[in-house]
DNA sequence: GTATTTTTGCCGAAAATTGTCAGGACTATT
DNA sequence: AATAGTCCTGACAATTTTCGGCAAAAATAC
């Protein structure tokens, strides 16, 4: 969710990958890997993405939180509506 | 969640920390500390755990895993409703 | 008051994550 | 076909995070 919305944003703005490496000041490898999915964006990261590519950075945030909270129960996909549902009602208190 | 649960269950069994922590092959003071919050328990100890309390492994794992859901959305309260529901609507898919 | 259990702080080991480097592949331009 | 620019990849190095043991103090039980 997070990656294929910056790859789009970034595609849109035809922003080469460099100008986002540079941003976040890490190596264009590193950059691709994160826009691949093979390395996670570092929270700090998003502001300065959603900065250089005139995006919402609350929405940047939500799918990046999206993702994580995936990747937990990616394992336990039968488990996952019921534990979604739990955590929710935790919240509530 | 988990923790306070195998905490519940561990002081009904009567069952000193050191039981679990030897059952997990780990220091008392490692176990104390997965009790308490301050380190996470591993996956693999959730069968072990459920089987000398007696406790139902899914539901340990469904607790383990809320937390671990819980822990991603702590920083952004505010965004979590919405965020659990993407990912909900994700795993529809 | 001794023994057992619980609680803490601190440190080193181990594991996971992140990033760099060097270079290959592909495309477009000239 | 040579150059330039971007994208992609793997191997390795650096860093960060996590984990567990140890030693000992505090609390509780016997």
């Amino acid at each position: 969710m997070f990656i294929e919305r910056i790859k789009e944003l970034r595609e849109e703005r035809q922003l080469p990958l460099r100008k986002l490496a540079a941003a976040l000041d890490i190596d264009s490898a590193t950059y691709w890997k994160i826009e691949k999915g093979e390395r996670r964006a570092r929270k700090e990261y998003i502001p300065i993405i959603a900065n250089i590519l005139h995006a919402d950075e609350t929405e940047l945030l939500k799918l990046w939180l999206a993702d994580q909270v995936a990747a937990v129960v990616a394992d336990e996909k039968e488990l996952s509506n019921e534990v979604l549902s739990m955590v929710k009602q935790n919240l509530e208190k």
